[in-house]
DNA sequence: ATGGTAGCGCTGCTA
């Protein structure tokens, strides 16, 4: 079973990059970030042609995550579900299971700096998703909790780690709340297979960032100790990040047994 | 070198 996490910044714009990657990598579970889509623009047919059921949590210009599956789309949910009461008041998470696994497809936001509001609520969305998975998971269930989260786990995720001390994607307030996720049951599946510094999945568009090799690894797949115990194999497409109008990340992969 | 690119949508915000 083969699970993707990939931020493709539009929907609209990049469709028929995604359905040719779709075509290529026959994904069973590809979980998608930033459609920037409502959902009455979310194009469920073209997806049902390829075999795919599909579900999507969007807002229009912003945001929005989707979920397109070949091997079942069930309990389908958008938001949180942590006890609070109160929806997130941007389209960032959706939830579904297929193929036996609960899945969350994240679109963590982006903190923009340590003194902006923006950065107290993706600390405070982070706690919101851990509270969200204590209620309604356990860490012995098959879980992959994938997407943006718009955090390096560590300076082998960062092109240049002393130019970025203090600065959203790194400060330790944002990779506590990962460690926080990581000691409640679900790990980093690429960090398995995969130990060098400089393995990115976004690249700035700004300065040829790409083609000097300038990025961090942002894109993550959580997985609970059974789906990392099935997990033979990672990695990231560079190759979605070439050519005519790519998105400024590429999909990651996991493969399961 | 305090810029640069991309997307949304129409002016400046977001990333």
């Amino acid at each position: 079973m083969r699970i993707v996490t990939w931020n493709v910044n539009s929907l609209a714009v990049r469709m028929e990059r995604v359905t040719e990657w779709i075509e290529l990598f026959s994904p069973d579970v590809l979980c998608l970030q930033e459609t920037k889509l409502g959902n009455d623009a979310f194009a469920h047919d073209v997806f049902e042609e390829l075999g795919y059921e599909s579900a999507h949590h969007g807002q229009g210009q912003w945001n929005g995550v989707a979920i397109i599956s070949k091997v079942g789309l069930d309990d389908v949910r958008p938001d949180f579900d942590d006890g609070r009461g109160e929806p997130d008041p941007d389209a960032r998470i959706l939830w579904a299971t297929c193929g036996g696994v609960r899945i969350a497809s994240c679109y963590v936001p982006n903190g923009r700096s340590l003194d902006d509001d923006h950065y107290t609520y993706k600390l405070d969305w982070l706690d919101r998703l851990a509270a969200d998975l204590d209620t309604n998971t356990s860490p012995a269930d098959d879980l992959c909790i994938v997407g943006d989260f718009n955090i390096a786990p560590d300076d082998r995720d960062v092109y240049d780690p002393a130019g970025m001390i203090d600065m959203t994607h790194t400060s330790q307030a944002e990779r506590d709340k990962l460690a926080n996720l990581a000691d409640w049951g679900i790990t980093d599946l690429f960090r398995q297979h995969h130990d060098e510094a400089g393995l990115y999945s976004w690249w700035d568009y700004r300065n040829g960032d790409f083609h000097k090799r300038r990025g961090m690894r942002i894109d993550l797949l959580l997985g609970s100790a059974s789906v990392a115990d099935r997990t033979h194999r990672t990695f990231v497409d560079r190759n979605a990040r070439k050519g005519k109008q790519p998105s400024d990340h590429a999909p990651v992969v996991a493969d399961l047994r």
